[in-house]
DNA sequence: ATAAGTTGATATTTATAAATGTCAACAATA
DNA sequence: TATTGTTGACATTTATAAATATCAACTTAT
């Protein structure tokens, strides 16, 4: 998909601006990380770094938590439920290999990667991870997929 | 005459037995019901009755609410992620007047079902309800779905 | 060179979801 | 007809997820 606001997603926003911006606190951000809800990105002195489609993620993940009033839990394993081997176009050595097909509850982006198609891809700019910074479109995947056929 | 093989999907077992095998409460299982994870058969006097199929049902609504720490309403959304369309074939129409469709975050059988192809089917009894009384088969339907292709 | 910000790890607090308790009217059972 | 169970509505308790606090070592900026 093209990107219309060029510097979306680029990382500028260190972590205390970003919880500025989000209105919640630096140790909260961390904690949404350490759970997989997102993946930050990081400088070589391991400080993180937010770019503004992070920041419209975590508006997400609030929402989600805050009114909709699912769990961290819940929405991992939500984000496990996309079909990122679709997305992808996975060979089926590769979905051997895959936890993400193996009934994992966690998003694919938290799992180990060394022996598939994504040990080349940072999951960062990957597709999967990368399309679904906006709030809803999981169903609407699901929608996408079962009107192919 | 006796009968000793009783359907798995007959209902007979009053809340009070229910509670019972599942150790848990009336009241617990009154809310669940309540927040629409289930639907118990219901006796012309109003009171609930429970097959063997509603009560495996409820065990893994209850691993996914003790174990895997997923909030009830995290729950429902998950349930509303099942492509019900897909599953009962649903014209162009029956979808549009769909609420399931409509980003509903709440499982299909919640639903006002008055004007679609679901008006003359018992939740109960319909295949997208009944399918999934066994845990970790939405993602599984997931998967089926996108090898279709 | 000093202040301000960030790191991960552990501990603690708070907000609230989940589970129970209580009630009076009604249904079943025996 | 007496007992035992069920109903829904509302109130209360408990368990724990989510959010903060604290720390010492390290990084960035002026």
């Amino acid at each position: 998909m093209e990107q219309i606001n060029i510097g979306y997603d680029e990382p500028i926003f260190p972590i205390s601006a970003a919880a500025k911006l989000l209105n919640i606190s630096v140790h909260t951000l961390r904690m949404y990380e350490r759970e997989g809800l997102f993946i930050p990105y990081k400088k070589d002195s391991n400080q993180r770094l937010f770019s503004k489609s992070d920041i419209s993620r975590i508006e997400c993940i609030r929402k989600a938590i805050n009114e909709a009033k699912i769990s961290i839990n819940g929405i991992k394993m939500i984000y496990s439920m996309i079909p990122c081997w679709e997305i992808l176009k996975c060979s089926e050595k590769d979905r051997k290999n895959c936890q993400s097909m193996n009934n994992s509850h966690e998003p694919c982006w938290m799992h180990d990667h060394s022996k598939n198609k994504c040990k080349t891809i940072d999951c960062r700019s990957c597709e999967v991870y990368s399309k679904y910074s906006e709030c809803g479109q999981i169903k609407e995947l699901i929608k996408t997929i079962t009107k192919q056929k």
